[in-house]
DNA sequence: GCTACAATAT
DNA sequence: GATATTGTAG
């Protein structure tokens, strides 16, 4: 029966002493062929015989007449040997069997089989000393598995939190929209912890770093920006897999477990002063930022980038006009990179003056994203700006222009600093030349909670919509951070890459602007880029 | 020993 | 549900 109807059994509880075949036999025929737990019985309780049915692999050795109570425990052997098939899954394969495992066999409900809180303290007791195992089996086999953020789980904790409304979410309600298997109310719950000291974590260090809104000051800090903190490491989990610099590797998806990954398009190369990519390449050892280097930059220390924020920038012409044309491209758009500060981030965890919480007086808007202003990168700097922050071969955009918009700058000293620090995975190439624009790419990260960071960069003070974008050079090429995306860690020292809290890299080409017509088309083929939900929150 | 994370306790 | 604490892995 066993042999015909291998996967039926869940266990074995066999005699030792049978008619026709001695049970230590069966014993190992068991263990040989189809790894089950075998339980041997016998009236006969000499050691012998019990250490002889141990010693061929039997996982118990019930005395007859086996009395109910043993009988109500030999689950555990059931349950431990499921539990363990988890765990070597665990340790060498990716999270995503963990949940698929751990939804499979979430009947096995430590908890209830455990009785409850009273497990934690068998736990305990077990590690002190004790002969709990005898009663419960190995003490490692019944810990509970812990749940993994994957990307995709934490986009869909994202994606619920969202659709709440930051300022009614409970754990509860994240839980019932996530609808995941297996995931409790008190994984969210931590998980949602976690999510708000992130982002009170965040907010704390753009009070910091903006005190004020001086315009000047901010948009070419006089003094250099501190240097960089290490880049954290981007993901942690196995689950994130690598993402080649490959033109087919325009999809972003979550799935794939790719962070993200923005689009060059339409860029013309000899405009290009600058241009950051920062490509995902494996995630388990970190990323590695590609400088895109034209003619005109020779080499990696001679790359500064100039970001530009505008929070005070009111964008909702342009929002409409995506929202209008490019529902899928608008999504992107408002998704934001989610990752936790891994490393020391009081002096990089954001460029300046960008936050990502709720003002406690405002009410979320789950859907209003568009209804700030995105901040933009720019490539744009004066001459005494970049000779005060040492950026050297990008284009002065008119003082003039800048007047009429009070942008909060900032240079992305993580990335200059990087480069002079000669992080060892950052290189410096110049665009391939068989890369059509469209073709080019850039990774970036990109998460839902941007409307967030979008809030509160809505709060300055509403210049006239899109004032600030028609101010840019008219040849110069945008890289919208969405949201209060910020250009940080790239992925040098191939560590982390982004410390992005909103973040969506969105070309936008400042004729648009000009025009007060957006036409996102131009820049995405909406079937190339689909929204990308996944957060990097590790 | 520190940090981040998730679980667990309050 | 929010927050504090704990256990654990890296």
């Amino acid at each position: 029966m066993l042999r015909e109807r291998k996967d039926k059994f869940d266990i074995v509880i066999s005699d030792v002493n049978m008619p026709d075949m001695d049970g230590f036999k069966l014993l190992e025929h068991v263990g040989l062929e189809m790894d089950l737990p075998v339980i041997m019985m016998s009236v006969d309780g000499e050691t012998s015989r019990v250490m002889k049915g141990v010693q061929h692999g039997a996982c118990d050795y019930l005395l007859k007449p086996v009395r109910l109570k043993e009988l109500r425990n030999i689950w555990q052997h059931v349950y431990r040997k499921k539990i363990h098939e988890v765990r070597e899954i665990e340790s060498h394969d990716s999270s995503e069997d963990i949940q698929i495992l751990r939804s499979r066999y979430e009947d096995f409900d430590e908890n209830k089989v455990f009785g409850g809180v009273d497990s934690v303290r068998k736990r305990k007791d077990m590690d002190n000393k004790d002969l709990a195992d005898q009663e419960y089996g190995d003490s490692s086999a019944a810990k509970k598995a812990r749940v993994v953020w994957t990307v995709d789980l934490h986009q869909k904790f994202v994606d619920a939190v969202n659709q709440i409304g930051f300022d009614k979410v409970g754990p509860k309600k994240i839980l019932d929209l996530m609808n995941v298997p297996g995931l409790t109310r008190e994984n969210v719950a931590s998980h949602l912890q976690k999510y708000r000291l992130y982002l009170s974590r965040i907010q704390k260090q753009n009070e910091v770093r903006i005190p004020s809104r001086n315009t000047q000051s901010e948009f070419c800090p006089k003094d250099p920006a501190p240097p960089p903190p290490p880049p954290p490491p981007l993901l942690t989990q196995s689950s994130i897999s690598t993402q080649q610099n490959s033109v087919s590797n325009r999809y972003v998806s979550t799935t794939q477990k790719i962070q993200a990954q923005g689009i060059f398009s339409d860029i013309q190369v000899d405009d290009l002063k600058s241009i950051v990519s920062v490509q995902v390449t494996d995630a388990k050892k970190g990323l590695r930022s590609d400088v895109i280097d034209t003619p005109k930059i020779n080499s990696v220390s001679q790359l500064d980038v100039l970001v530009s924020f505008m929070p005070n920038v009111d964008y909702r012409p342009l929002e409409q006009a995506i929202s209008k044309q490019q529902p899928l491209s608008s999504s992107i758009a408002v998704k934001q990179v989610m990752q936790y500060p891994k490393n020391n981030v009081e002096n990089g965890g954001l460029p300046q003056g960008f936050s990502c919480l709720p003002q406690p007086n405002q009410e979320h808007k789950p859907l209003d994203h568009f209804h700030t202003a995105p901040p933009l990168i720019s490539r744009t700097c004066t001459t005494t700006e970049r000779e005060k922050t040492g950026i050297t071969n990008i284009k002065p955009v008119s003082m003039d222009h800048r007047k009429t918009i009070s942008p909060i700058t900032c240079a992305i000293d993580s990335v200059s600093v990087h480069v002079e620090h000669g992080i060892t995975n950052s290189q410096a190439f110049t665009m391939p030349p068989e890369l059509t624009s469209s073709q080019r790419t850039e990774s970036l990260y990109l998460d839902q909670p941007g409307n967030y960071g979008l809030l509160s960069s809505s709060q300055g003070s509403n210049t006239e919509n899109g004032a600030g974008l028609v101010s840019f050079h008219d040849d110069l090429q945008f890289y919208s951070l969405q949201g209060n995306g910020c250009l940080e860690n790239f992925g040098l020292n191939g560590m982390g890459l982004f410390e992005y809290d909103s973040m969506s890299l969105t070309e936008v080409h400042s004729n648009l602007f000009d025009a007060g017509e957006f036409d996102l088309k131009q820049f995405y083929d909406t079937t190339d880029y689909p929204p990308l939900d996944g957060c990097l929150f590790t």
